[in-house]
DNA sequence: GGTGGCTTGTGATCGGTTTAACAAGTCACA
DNA sequence: TGTGACTTGTTAAACCGATCACAAGCCACC
């Protein structure tokens, strides 16, 4: 029987924490596929790492297996689902309705997933009272006076580097938990809020060191850094 | 005076190829600002780790300061962006001109760092042969024609997952080195060919993952995973 | 019911990354 | 020119994460 931890008092391990997406990508594969059950072996291969590696992360979360027979592709998802917070939903609200933000909002994979955009600003006067994906623009100095009516879980910013700060600023002031950034500049936050930056630069400046520097080492390599 | 290492029989950690980024983003700030001199204890205290783990991670690539003075911000910044390869341009190409691929054309930080897109391609019947930034859309069955003519040195995917391996397997025929990935899913790909996934769906699974499981530890931690 | 083959979960080991410590060298200024 | 404060590059130690190895347990089949 699947048994889940309290994890309360353990610390998952950063790395740990950054593999749980992509196990739960790969299950859903599978249960999308109508797979029943997997052996730490089989989907560990097909990820590129080693079982040993995902039957220790699991460990950090609980027993889902059962020896003998491997995971039941079901009911390790749903475990996934909940340790990773995919059961329920988010308010999110986007601050800079440029490229990027449009591509974000207008995902689909997030609203099914959850993630569910209640609020769009920008400060420019051109995009202000339109309506993108059925929600209205709104001016960015409404974004204070919104947090305080409308109880926002993530706030996305994609917006400049220059004022990207100041927009994180008046997000924590409007009590928002988590930011999720897409501009190039670290932000400074009190300690509490969470702050998830996605590099995409980043990624591309490693790109190109990748190409300079011809590893001898494996070529399969993902994103990693922390600061 | 500034000596860069052969590296070439030098192994470089992943993790110190993730930060350098991050090294080259704050010198860029500093350039900009006009300052002449930093030392690593300012440095890394701007960024958020120590000074040994910054002294450390460029002691892989050569000696670029000076005892009791630190570190010209000018050339280190140059170091670093030789090191990084961005001295030098590249030739993209792009497949799947949706929202995210349109974003990503239209970044003038790209281009201004010497990736320059030469190609995109679609197979949309709506988008073939209309422009976009100046360029055509071309179908994707062009592709292969395309690279054969063309040299490119890295492709980028923002097609839907499904249609993602055949992209890759199509550039990695039509010899590109190096693709830049945006679609949720494992590329296979020959040794020796480059892939960088940029983890945008896993980077908000993290953040949901962080607010349902208030560490304890410290609240700014960045991308990092490794597959 | 017993046996063999598998597979899990976990303590032990290995390897890599981060932090600490210091000798050597530079600058500023008397 | 000499002295002191400062900072680098590097070697050593501590820490953390990945791999290994195995006892315990389950399933299937005889
Ligand atoms: N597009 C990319 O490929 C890409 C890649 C890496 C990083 N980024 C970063 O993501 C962010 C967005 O990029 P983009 O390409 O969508 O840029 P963009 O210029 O298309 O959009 C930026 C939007 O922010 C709005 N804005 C400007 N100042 C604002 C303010 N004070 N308050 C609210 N809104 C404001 C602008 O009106 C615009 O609509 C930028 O920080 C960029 O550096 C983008
Ligand atoms: N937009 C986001 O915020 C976001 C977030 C995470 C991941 N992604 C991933 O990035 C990729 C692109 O996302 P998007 O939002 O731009 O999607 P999109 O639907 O806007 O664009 C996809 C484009 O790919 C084209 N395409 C489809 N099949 C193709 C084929 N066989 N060859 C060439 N082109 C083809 C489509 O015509 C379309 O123009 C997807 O894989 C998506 O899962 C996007």
């Amino acid at each position: 029987m699947p048994r889940r931890k309290s994890l309360d008092h353990v610390v998952v391990p950063q790395a740990v924490m950054r593999r749980l997406p992509v196990y739960y990508r790969y299950l859903g594969a599978l249960l999308a596929r109508g797979t029943e059950r997997v052996s730490s072996q089989e989907l560990s291969r097909m990820i590129g790492i080693t079982a040993s590696q995902m039957r220790q992360d699991l460990s950090y979360f609980g027993s889902f297996g059962q020896q003998g027979y491997g995971y039941r592709v079901r009911d390790l998802h749903r475990a996934i689902t909940e340790i990773l917070g995919l059961h329920r939903t988010y308010q999110l609200v986007l601050v800079g309705v440029g490229n990027l933000g449009r591509a974000l909002v207008s995902y689909p994979s997030f609203a099914n997933r959850g993630f569910r955009f209640c609020g769009l600003f920008d400060n420019d006067p051109r995009l202000i009272g339109s309506e993108f994906c059925g929600l209205e623009i709104r001016p960015v100095d409404t974004l204070a006076d919104f947090l305080h009516q409308c109880p926002v879980d993530i706030g996305v910013i994609t917006a400049p580097p220059e004022v990207a700060q100041q927009i994180a600023d008046v997000l924590v002031a409007g009590g928002v938990p988590a930011i999720w950034n897409f501009a190039p500049t670290s932000l400074k936050v009190p300690k509490g809020v969470i702050v998830e930056h996605t590099h995409i630069s980043e990624s591309l400046m490693v790109l190109s060191f990748r190409l300079n520097n011809p590893e001898e080492a494996d070529t399969s390599v993902e994103s990693a850094s922390n600061q």
